[in-house]
RNA sequence: GGCCCCAUCGUCUAGCGGCCUAGGACGUCGGAUUCUCAUUCCGAAAAUCAGGGGUUCAAAUCCCCUUGGGGCUACCA
Protein backbone atom coordinates (compact mmCIF):
# COMPACT_ATOMS: atom_id res chain seq x y z
CA UNK A 1 0.00 0.00 0.00
CA UNK A 2 1.26 3.43 -1.05
CA UNK A 3 1.80 5.66 2.15
CA UNK A 4 3.44 9.22 1.72
CA UNK A 5 4.04 11.76 4.11
CA UNK A 6 4.32 15.61 4.57
CA UNK A 7 7.38 16.35 7.28
CA UNK A 8 7.60 19.92 7.97
CA UNK A 9 10.26 22.03 10.88
CA UNK A 10 7.94 24.12 12.38
CA UNK A 11 11.00 26.86 11.42
CA UNK A 12 8.81 29.20 9.84
CA UNK A 13 4.94 29.25 8.78
CA UNK A 14 4.93 27.43 4.98
CA UNK A 15 4.50 29.40 2.04
CA UNK A 16 2.75 28.64 -0.79
CA UNK A 17 5.93 26.76 -2.01
CA UNK A 18 5.78 24.17 1.14
CA UNK A 19 2.28 24.04 0.65
CA UNK A 20 2.14 22.16 -2.64
CA UNK A 21 4.52 20.01 -1.35
CA UNK A 22 1.85 18.75 1.06
CA UNK A 23 -0.54 18.72 -1.05
CA UNK A 24 0.99 16.52 -3.96
CA UNK A 25 1.70 14.43 -1.20
CA UNK A 26 -2.01 14.19 -0.58
CA UNK A 27 -2.77 14.25 -3.98
CA UNK A 28 -0.14 11.54 -4.44
CA UNK A 29 -1.80 9.71 -1.83
CA UNK A 30 -5.96 9.88 -2.77
CA UNK A 31 -5.14 9.29 -6.19
CA UNK A 32 -3.45 5.61 -5.09
CA UNK A 33 -5.89 5.07 -2.30
CA UNK A 34 -3.06 5.48 -0.15
CA UNK A 35 -2.21 6.97 2.96
CA UNK A 36 -0.63 10.80 3.87
CA UNK A 37 0.44 11.43 7.03
CA UNK A 38 1.87 14.09 9.13
CA UNK A 39 5.07 14.37 10.79
CA UNK A 40 6.40 17.62 12.89
CA UNK A 41 10.14 17.50 12.54
CA UNK A 42 11.35 19.48 15.14
CA UNK A 43 14.67 18.30 15.93
CA UNK A 44 16.41 21.78 15.05
CA UNK A 45 15.53 23.41 19.19
CA UNK A 46 16.90 26.52 18.68
CA UNK A 47 15.13 27.13 15.29
CA UNK A 48 11.43 26.31 16.24
CA UNK A 49 9.40 29.31 15.50
CA UNK A 50 6.96 29.38 18.17
CA UNK A 51 3.04 29.36 16.72
CA UNK A 52 4.95 27.67 13.63
CA UNK A 53 3.13 23.71 14.35
CA UNK A 54 -0.24 25.38 14.65
CA UNK A 55 -0.08 27.67 11.72
CA UNK A 56 0.91 24.66 9.98
CA UNK A 57 -1.66 22.51 11.16
CA UNK A 58 -4.96 25.44 10.37
CA UNK A 59 -3.16 25.72 6.87
CA UNK A 60 -4.08 22.08 5.96
CA UNK A 61 -7.01 22.04 7.68
CA UNK A 62 -8.38 25.20 6.18
CA UNK A 63 -7.00 23.51 2.81
CA UNK A 64 -8.77 20.00 3.59
CA UNK A 65 -5.36 18.74 3.66
CA UNK A 66 -6.41 15.81 6.04
CA UNK A 67 -3.96 13.40 6.78
CA UNK A 68 -4.73 10.11 8.93
CA UNK A 69 -3.30 8.78 11.95
CA UNK A 70 -1.60 10.89 14.89
CA UNK A 71 0.82 13.47 14.58
CA UNK A 72 4.47 12.17 15.06
CA UNK A 73 6.85 14.40 16.74
CA UNK A 74 10.95 13.51 15.77
CA UNK A 75 11.24 15.20 19.80
CA UNK A 76 9.48 12.98 21.30
CA UNK A 77 11.47 10.08 19.56
CA UNK A 78 15.17 10.71 20.82
CA UNK A 79 15.87 7.14 22.14
CA UNK A 80 14.89 5.47 18.96
CA UNK A 81 17.38 7.64 16.47
CA UNK A 82 19.59 6.97 19.39
CA UNK A 83 19.55 3.32 19.10
CA UNK A 84 20.03 3.30 15.50
CA UNK A 85 22.89 5.81 15.82
CA UNK A 86 24.51 3.67 17.43
CA UNK A 87 24.15 0.97 15.69
CA UNK A 88 25.71 2.66 13.09
CA UNK A 89 28.44 2.98 15.58
CA UNK A 90 28.87 0.00 16.46
CA UNK A 91 28.91 -1.33 12.60
CA UNK A 92 31.57 1.07 12.14
CA UNK A 93 29.67 2.90 9.17
CA UNK A 94 29.44 5.78 11.84
CA UNK A 95 32.06 7.91 14.10
CA UNK A 96 32.58 10.08 16.92
CA UNK A 97 34.12 13.13 16.88
CA UNK A 98 33.31 16.15 19.54
CA UNK A 99 30.57 14.87 21.09
CA UNK A 100 28.15 14.19 17.69
CA UNK A 101 27.94 10.97 15.22
CA UNK A 102 29.40 11.15 11.96
CA UNK A 103 28.65 9.12 8.96
CA UNK A 104 31.64 8.24 7.20
CA UNK A 105 30.72 8.58 3.46
CA UNK A 106 32.42 5.56 1.18
CA UNK A 107 34.27 7.43 -1.79
CA UNK A 108 34.24 3.91 -3.90
CA UNK A 109 30.25 3.81 -4.29
CA UNK A 110 28.00 5.40 -6.88
CA UNK A 111 24.80 6.59 -5.30
CA UNK A 112 21.66 6.52 -7.84
CA UNK A 113 18.27 6.46 -8.38
CA UNK A 114 15.52 7.29 -10.26
CA UNK A 115 13.42 10.45 -9.59
CA UNK A 116 9.31 10.17 -10.38
CA UNK A 117 9.81 13.40 -11.00
CA UNK A 118 11.07 13.77 -14.83
CA UNK A 119 11.27 10.04 -14.33
CA UNK A 120 14.89 10.39 -14.96
CA UNK A 121 18.11 9.05 -13.15
CA UNK A 122 20.03 11.04 -11.16
CA UNK A 123 23.51 10.07 -9.76
CA UNK A 124 26.10 11.07 -7.57
CA UNK A 125 29.98 9.95 -6.81
CA UNK A 126 30.30 8.91 -3.21
CA UNK A 127 33.82 11.22 -3.67
CA UNK A 128 32.22 13.94 -3.61
CA UNK A 129 30.37 13.08 -0.60
CA UNK A 130 31.80 14.73 2.68
CA UNK A 131 30.96 13.01 6.11
CA UNK A 132 28.05 14.31 7.77
CA UNK A 133 26.63 14.35 11.37
CA UNK A 134 23.33 12.22 12.36
CA UNK A 135 23.53 12.80 16.42
CA UNK A 136 24.04 16.31 17.41
CA UNK A 137 25.79 17.05 20.39
CA UNK A 138 22.33 17.76 21.98
CA UNK A 139 21.31 14.75 21.77
CA UNK A 140 18.85 15.68 18.64
CA UNK A 141 18.98 14.02 15.44
CA UNK A 142 19.50 15.36 12.37
CA UNK A 143 17.48 15.26 9.54
CA UNK A 144 18.92 13.37 7.63
CA UNK A 145 18.91 10.53 10.39
CA UNK A 146 15.20 10.95 11.60
CA UNK A 147 13.80 11.28 8.40
CA UNK A 148 15.83 7.67 6.65
CA UNK A 149 14.82 6.23 10.90
CA UNK A 150 10.79 7.26 10.69
CA UNK A 151 9.93 6.88 6.80
CA UNK A 152 11.29 3.63 7.42
CA UNK A 153 9.57 2.84 11.02
CA UNK A 154 6.43 4.63 9.17
CA UNK A 155 6.38 2.30 6.24
CA UNK A 156 6.73 5.60 3.63
CA UNK A 157 6.87 4.14 0.25
CA UNK A 158 7.27 7.41 -1.61
CA UNK A 159 9.41 10.55 -0.46
CA UNK A 160 7.88 13.80 -2.55
CA UNK A 161 9.63 16.35 -1.27
CA UNK A 162 11.49 19.75 -2.34
CA UNK A 163 14.18 19.82 -5.16
CA UNK A 164 16.36 20.89 -2.38
CA UNK A 165 16.87 17.56 -0.99
CA UNK A 166 18.18 16.27 -4.27
CA UNK A 167 21.97 16.96 -3.13
CA UNK A 168 21.47 15.22 0.39
CA UNK A 169 19.59 12.20 -1.49
CA UNK A 170 22.96 10.26 -1.45
CA UNK A 171 23.18 10.64 1.94
CA UNK A 172 19.45 8.92 2.78
CA UNK A 173 20.45 6.09 0.60
CA UNK A 174 23.75 5.11 2.07
CA UNK A 175 21.67 5.31 5.55
CA UNK A 176 18.80 3.17 4.03
CA UNK A 177 21.59 0.40 2.76
CA UNK A 178 23.62 0.54 6.21
CA UNK A 179 20.25 -0.23 8.18
CA UNK A 180 19.89 -2.78 5.43
CA UNK A 181 16.45 -1.09 4.26
CA UNK A 182 14.94 -1.06 1.18
CA UNK A 183 15.04 2.43 0.15
CA UNK A 184 11.84 4.64 -0.86
CA UNK A 185 10.87 6.14 -4.30
CA UNK A 186 12.05 9.54 -4.87
CA UNK A 187 10.09 12.62 -6.06
CA UNK A 188 11.76 15.79 -6.08
CA UNK A 189 9.60 18.61 -6.65
CA UNK A 190 11.13 21.61 -8.80
CA UNK A 191 10.90 24.66 -5.80
CA UNK A 192 8.49 27.85 -6.69
CA UNK A 193 10.51 30.65 -7.82
CA UNK A 194 9.48 34.38 -7.07
CA UNK A 195 8.17 36.81 -10.18
CA UNK A 196 12.69 38.19 -9.91
CA UNK A 197 13.45 34.28 -10.63
CA UNK A 198 14.68 34.17 -6.57
CA UNK A 199 13.61 31.81 -4.18
CA UNK A 200 10.13 32.48 -3.13
CA UNK A 201 10.03 35.07 0.13
CA UNK A 202 8.66 37.56 1.92
CA UNK A 203 9.45 40.23 -0.23
CA UNK A 204 7.17 38.57 -2.91
CA UNK A 205 3.97 39.83 -0.68
CA UNK A 206 1.79 37.78 1.16
CA UNK A 207 3.69 34.29 1.30
CA UNK A 208 1.66 32.17 3.36
CA UNK A 209 -1.61 30.50 2.59
CA UNK A 210 -2.92 32.06 5.99
CA UNK A 211 -1.99 35.40 4.29
CA UNK A 212 -4.18 34.63 0.93
CA UNK A 213 -7.12 33.00 3.03
CA UNK A 214 -7.57 36.82 5.01
CA UNK A 215 -6.91 38.63 1.44
CA UNK A 216 -10.29 36.77 0.53
CA UNK A 217 -8.99 34.04 -1.18
CA UNK A 218 -10.48 30.70 -1.37
CA UNK A 219 -9.75 27.72 -1.00
CA UNK A 220 -10.65 25.82 -4.16
CA UNK A 221 -8.39 28.73 -6.42
CA UNK A 222 -5.35 27.93 -3.56
CA UNK A 223 -5.16 24.56 -4.88
CA UNK A 224 -6.34 25.13 -7.96
CA UNK A 225 -3.67 27.31 -8.71
CA UNK A 226 -0.90 25.54 -6.54
CA UNK A 227 -1.71 22.18 -8.36
CA UNK A 228 -1.38 23.79 -11.95
CA UNK A 229 1.95 25.64 -10.88
CA UNK A 230 4.30 22.71 -12.08
CA UNK A 231 1.56 20.03 -13.23
CA UNK A 232 -0.60 19.37 -15.45
CA UNK A 233 -3.15 16.53 -16.40
CA UNK A 234 -1.10 14.57 -19.06
CA UNK A 235 -2.99 13.59 -22.29
CA UNK A 236 -2.52 9.91 -21.22
CA UNK A 237 -5.74 10.57 -19.13
CA UNK A 238 -8.08 9.76 -22.06
CA UNK A 239 -8.39 7.18 -23.65
CA UNK A 240 -8.39 8.75 -27.58
CA UNK A 241 -5.51 10.88 -26.01
CA UNK A 242 -6.80 13.76 -26.53
CA UNK A 243 -6.65 17.00 -24.11
CA UNK A 244 -8.98 17.62 -21.18
CA UNK A 245 -11.14 20.43 -22.59
CA UNK A 246 -13.50 23.10 -21.32
CA UNK A 247 -16.94 24.06 -22.50
CA UNK A 248 -15.38 26.59 -24.83
CA UNK A 249 -13.02 23.92 -26.32
CA UNK A 250 -9.99 25.38 -24.92
CA UNK A 251 -7.71 23.07 -22.35
CA UNK A 252 -9.53 22.81 -19.59
CA UNK A 253 -7.41 24.38 -16.40
CA UNK A 254 -10.53 24.78 -13.99
CA UNK A 255 -10.00 22.22 -11.19
CA UNK A 256 -12.21 21.18 -8.56
CA UNK A 257 -10.21 19.26 -6.15
CA UNK A 258 -11.54 15.86 -6.59
CA UNK A 259 -10.74 16.36 -10.25
CA UNK A 260 -7.57 16.91 -9.06
CA UNK A 261 -7.41 13.80 -7.24
CA UNK A 262 -8.69 11.71 -10.12
CA UNK A 263 -6.56 13.08 -12.52
CA UNK A 264 -2.87 13.49 -10.33
CA UNK A 265 0.13 11.66 -11.68
CA UNK A 266 3.59 12.40 -10.12
CA UNK A 267 4.55 11.25 -14.00
CA UNK A 268 2.80 14.31 -15.04
CA UNK A 269 4.76 16.97 -12.75
CA UNK A 270 6.89 19.51 -14.59
CA UNK A 271 11.05 19.35 -14.32
CA UNK A 272 11.35 23.32 -14.35
CA UNK A 273 11.21 26.05 -11.63
CA UNK A 274 7.75 27.60 -12.08
CA UNK A 275 7.26 31.25 -11.06
CA UNK A 276 4.56 32.26 -9.22
CA UNK A 277 1.95 34.67 -10.62
CA UNK A 278 -0.41 36.07 -8.31
CA UNK A 279 -2.66 37.83 -11.42
CA UNK A 280 -3.52 34.13 -12.82
CA UNK A 281 -3.94 33.38 -8.82
CA UNK A 282 -6.77 36.55 -9.07
CA UNK A 283 -8.41 35.55 -12.45
CA UNK A 284 -8.88 31.71 -10.91
CA UNK A 285 -10.36 32.75 -7.56
CA UNK A 286 -12.77 35.32 -9.01
CA UNK A 287 -13.55 32.22 -11.63
CA UNK A 288 -13.98 30.32 -8.31
CA UNK A 289 -15.84 32.99 -6.89
CA UNK A 290 -18.76 33.05 -9.48
CA UNK A 291 -18.83 29.11 -9.54
CA UNK A 292 -19.19 28.15 -5.85
CA UNK A 293 -22.44 27.11 -4.70
CA UNK A 294 -22.31 28.68 -0.74
CA UNK A 295 -20.77 32.42 -1.78
CA UNK A 296 -22.71 33.53 1.04
CA UNK A 297 -21.48 31.27 3.43
CA UNK A 298 -17.77 32.05 2.35
CA UNK A 299 -18.89 35.69 2.58
CA UNK A 300 -20.37 35.16 6.61
CA UNK A 301 -17.22 33.16 7.16
CA UNK A 302 -14.92 35.63 5.83
CA UNK A 303 -16.41 38.85 7.91
CA UNK A 304 -17.47 37.10 11.17
CA UNK A 305 -15.76 39.65 12.80
CA UNK A 306 -17.05 42.61 10.39
CA UNK A 307 -20.61 43.44 12.25
CA UNK A 308 -21.56 45.66 9.77
CA UNK A 309 -21.15 43.50 6.38
CA UNK A 310 -22.45 40.49 8.24
CA UNK A 311 -26.11 42.57 8.74
CA UNK A 312 -25.91 43.35 5.00
CA UNK A 313 -25.34 39.69 3.94
CA UNK A 314 -27.51 38.42 6.80
CA UNK A 315 -30.38 41.06 5.88
CA UNK A 316 -33.25 39.85 3.27
CA UNK A 317 -30.77 42.11 0.62
CA UNK A 318 -28.21 40.00 0.99
CA UNK A 319 -28.87 37.36 -1.77
CA UNK A 320 -29.23 40.20 -3.86
CA UNK A 321 -25.91 42.25 -2.72
CA UNK A 322 -24.29 38.84 -3.15
CA UNK A 323 -25.47 38.33 -6.36
CA UNK A 324 -24.75 42.02 -8.08
CA UNK A 325 -21.27 41.71 -6.36
CA UNK A 326 -19.92 38.37 -8.06
CA UNK A 327 -19.45 39.44 -10.67
CA UNK A 328 -16.99 42.05 -9.64
CA UNK A 329 -14.97 40.47 -6.89
CA UNK A 330 -11.80 39.34 -7.31
CA UNK A 331 -11.33 38.09 -3.75
CA UNK A 332 -13.79 37.88 -0.46
CA UNK A 333 -12.13 41.57 0.61
CA UNK A 334 -13.59 43.11 -2.44
CA UNK A 335 -17.27 42.60 -0.96
CA UNK A 336 -17.11 45.26 1.25
CA UNK A 337 -16.33 47.86 -0.88
CA UNK A 338 -18.74 46.87 -3.70
CA UNK A 339 -21.66 47.00 -1.17
CA UNK A 340 -20.45 50.46 1.09
CA UNK A 341 -23.06 53.22 0.26
CA UNK A 342 -20.04 55.54 1.57
CA UNK A 343 -19.19 58.13 -1.05
CA UNK A 344 -16.05 57.74 -2.98
CA UNK A 345 -15.35 61.44 -3.51
CA UNK A 346 -17.38 65.16 -3.33
CA UNK A 347 -19.30 66.41 -5.83
CA UNK A 348 -17.70 68.97 -7.84
CA UNK A 349 -19.55 72.58 -8.14
CA UNK A 350 -21.03 71.61 -11.35
CA UNK A 351 -21.66 68.03 -10.70
CA UNK A 352 -24.00 69.34 -7.87
CA UNK A 353 -25.66 71.30 -10.31
CA UNK A 354 -26.38 68.59 -12.23
CA UNK A 355 -27.45 66.09 -9.34
CA UNK A 356 -29.94 69.23 -8.70
CA UNK A 357 -31.50 68.78 -12.45
CA UNK A 358 -31.64 65.00 -12.61
CA UNK A 359 -33.33 65.15 -9.51
CA UNK A 360 -35.97 67.43 -10.60
CA UNK A 361 -36.07 65.11 -13.87
CA UNK A 362 -36.45 62.37 -12.62
CA UNK A 363 -39.21 63.18 -10.49
CA UNK A 364 -41.14 65.00 -13.16
CA UNK A 365 -41.18 62.11 -15.52
CA UNK A 366 -40.88 58.80 -12.95
CA UNK A 367 -42.98 60.47 -10.23
CA UNK A 368 -42.85 58.33 -7.18
CA UNK A 369 -42.60 54.72 -8.81
CA UNK A 370 -38.87 54.78 -10.12
CA UNK A 371 -39.37 51.14 -12.17
CA UNK A 372 -36.37 49.74 -13.48
CA UNK A 373 -37.04 50.18 -17.20
CA UNK A 374 -38.64 53.56 -16.96
CA UNK A 375 -35.80 54.74 -14.90
CA UNK A 376 -33.29 53.62 -16.73
CA UNK A 377 -34.97 55.25 -20.17
CA UNK A 378 -35.21 58.55 -18.13
CA UNK A 379 -31.74 58.58 -17.46
CA UNK A 380 -30.89 57.84 -21.01
CA UNK A 381 -33.05 60.70 -21.54
CA UNK A 382 -31.48 62.97 -19.53
CA UNK A 383 -27.62 61.44 -20.61
CA UNK A 384 -28.68 62.51 -23.95
CA UNK A 385 -30.68 65.92 -23.92
CA UNK A 386 -28.46 67.45 -21.39
CA UNK A 387 -25.04 65.91 -22.82
CA UNK A 388 -24.19 64.24 -19.69
CA UNK A 389 -22.54 61.41 -19.71
CA UNK A 390 -23.23 58.24 -18.01
CA UNK A 391 -20.89 57.72 -15.87
CA UNK A 392 -21.21 61.09 -14.23
CA UNK A 393 -24.65 59.86 -13.83
CA UNK A 394 -23.65 56.55 -12.19
CA UNK A 395 -21.77 58.71 -9.62
CA UNK A 396 -23.84 61.06 -8.32
CA UNK A 397 -26.69 58.42 -8.30
CA UNK A 398 -24.45 55.90 -6.44
CA UNK A 399 -22.16 58.49 -4.88
CA UNK A 400 -19.79 56.03 -6.15
CA UNK A 401 -17.45 56.21 -9.14
CA UNK A 402 -18.01 52.47 -10.18
CA UNK A 403 -20.16 49.31 -8.79
CA UNK A 404 -22.86 47.56 -8.56
CA UNK A 405 -25.01 48.39 -11.04
CA UNK A 406 -28.01 51.02 -10.73
CA UNK A 407 -30.95 48.99 -11.62
CA UNK A 408 -29.61 46.18 -8.57
CA UNK A 409 -29.17 48.86 -6.15
CA UNK A 410 -32.79 50.12 -7.50
CA UNK A 411 -33.64 46.65 -6.36
CA UNK A 412 -31.42 46.57 -3.40
CA UNK A 413 -32.39 50.17 -1.79
CA UNK A 414 -35.23 51.76 -3.86
CA UNK A 415 -35.11 55.48 -4.81
CA UNK A 416 -34.76 56.94 -1.73
CA UNK A 417 -31.00 55.96 -2.20
CA UNK A 418 -30.45 57.47 -5.49
CA UNK A 419 -32.51 61.20 -3.87
CA UNK A 420 -30.33 60.98 -1.18
CA UNK A 421 -27.37 60.72 -3.09
CA UNK A 422 -28.47 63.03 -5.91
CA UNK A 423 -29.69 65.60 -2.32
CA UNK A 424 -26.29 64.63 -0.71
CA UNK A 425 -23.96 67.06 -0.79
C1' G B 1 34.57 27.32 -6.87
C1' G B 2 32.72 21.96 -6.63
C1' C B 3 28.49 18.65 -7.22
C1' C B 4 23.41 18.26 -8.91
C1' C B 5 18.73 19.85 -11.38
C1' C B 6 16.53 22.74 -15.22
C1' A B 7 15.68 25.62 -20.10
C1' U B 8 8.81 26.48 -25.49
C1' C B 9 5.28 33.68 -25.87
C1' G B 10 6.41 38.61 -20.02
C1' U B 11 4.13 34.36 -16.80
C1' C B 12 1.70 29.16 -16.28
C1' U B 13 1.93 25.55 -19.87
C1' A B 14 0.59 21.75 -24.49
C1' G B 15 4.17 19.14 -27.19
C1' C B 16 7.47 12.94 -25.95
C1' G B 17 10.81 12.20 -34.10
C1' G B 18 6.70 13.69 -39.19
C1' C B 19 -0.18 16.16 -37.16
C1' C B 20 4.10 22.56 -35.39
C1' U B 21 4.13 27.91 -40.92
C1' A B 22 4.40 25.65 -32.26
C1' G B 23 -1.74 25.09 -29.49
C1' G B 24 -4.29 26.87 -24.84
C1' A B 25 -4.50 30.05 -20.38
C1' C B 26 -3.11 34.55 -17.36
C1' G B 27 -1.53 39.33 -18.32
C1' U B 28 -1.40 43.29 -22.23
C1' C B 29 -3.85 45.85 -26.35
C1' G B 30 -8.21 46.40 -29.56
C1' G B 31 -13.53 45.42 -30.33
C1' A B 32 -18.77 43.64 -29.23
C1' U B 33 -22.59 43.40 -25.37
C1' U B 34 -23.70 46.85 -21.38
C1' C B 35 -26.49 51.62 -16.74
C1' U B 36 -20.56 52.91 -14.17
C1' C B 37 -17.20 49.13 -12.95
C1' A B 38 -17.11 44.23 -13.76
C1' U B 39 -18.87 39.71 -16.05
C1' U B 40 -19.49 37.41 -20.86
C1' C B 41 -18.06 37.12 -26.01
C1' C B 42 -14.77 38.13 -30.25
C1' G B 43 -9.94 39.54 -32.14
C1' A B 44 -4.63 41.08 -32.02
C1' A B 45 0.35 41.46 -30.61
C1' A B 46 3.51 38.11 -28.13
C1' A B 47 8.11 32.11 -28.47
C1' U B 48 13.58 32.06 -35.37
C1' C B 49 11.11 26.31 -29.24
C1' A B 50 18.31 29.97 -24.94
C1' G B 51 22.75 29.62 -28.60
C1' G B 52 25.92 26.30 -31.34
C1' G B 53 27.12 21.62 -33.07
C1' G B 54 25.65 16.65 -34.20
C1' U B 55 22.19 11.96 -35.12
C1' U B 56 18.11 11.29 -38.76
C1' C B 57 14.91 11.23 -45.04
C1' A B 58 12.71 14.31 -40.97
C1' A B 59 14.11 17.54 -34.29
C1' A B 60 10.88 22.01 -30.02
C1' U B 61 11.14 16.69 -29.42
C1' C B 62 17.34 12.29 -29.21
C1' C B 63 23.00 13.29 -28.11
C1' C B 64 27.12 16.81 -27.03
C1' C B 65 29.04 21.65 -25.88
C1' U B 66 28.22 26.67 -24.42
C1' U B 67 25.23 30.15 -21.99
C1' G B 68 21.60 31.27 -18.51
C1' G B 69 18.52 30.09 -14.17
C1' G B 70 17.82 27.18 -9.74
C1' G B 71 19.46 23.89 -5.71
C1' C B 72 23.11 21.92 -2.33
C1' U B 73 27.83 22.69 -0.34
C1' A B 74 25.78 23.64 8.47
C1' C B 75 26.24 19.69 14.97
C1' C B 76 19.33 23.96 9.48
C1' A B 77 15.58 21.64 7.64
Amino acid sequence: MIKVRFAPSPTGIPHIGNTRTAFFNYLFAKANKGEFILRIEDTDQKRIVKGAEKAILEILEWLGIEHSGEILHQSERLEIYKKYSDELLSKNIAYEKDGAVFIKMPNDTTFEWNDLVGNKKIKFEGKDQEDFVILKTDGFPTYHLANVVDDHLMDITHVIRGEEWISSTPKHLYLYKSFSWDAPYFAHLPVILGPDKSKLSKRHGAQSILDYRDKGYLKEALLNYMAMLGWNPGADKRSDGARLLDKRGREKEIFSINELIELFSIKDVNTANPIFDVKKLEWLNGIWIRNIKDLDKRLLDFYKDDEEVLKLINSSKGKLFIEAASSRMRTLSDFKSLVSTQNSRAKTKEEKEIAEKLFQYLSKKLGNDWKDEELLLEIKNFSKENNVPFRIIFFLMTGKEHGIGILELNGIYGKDFFINNLKNE
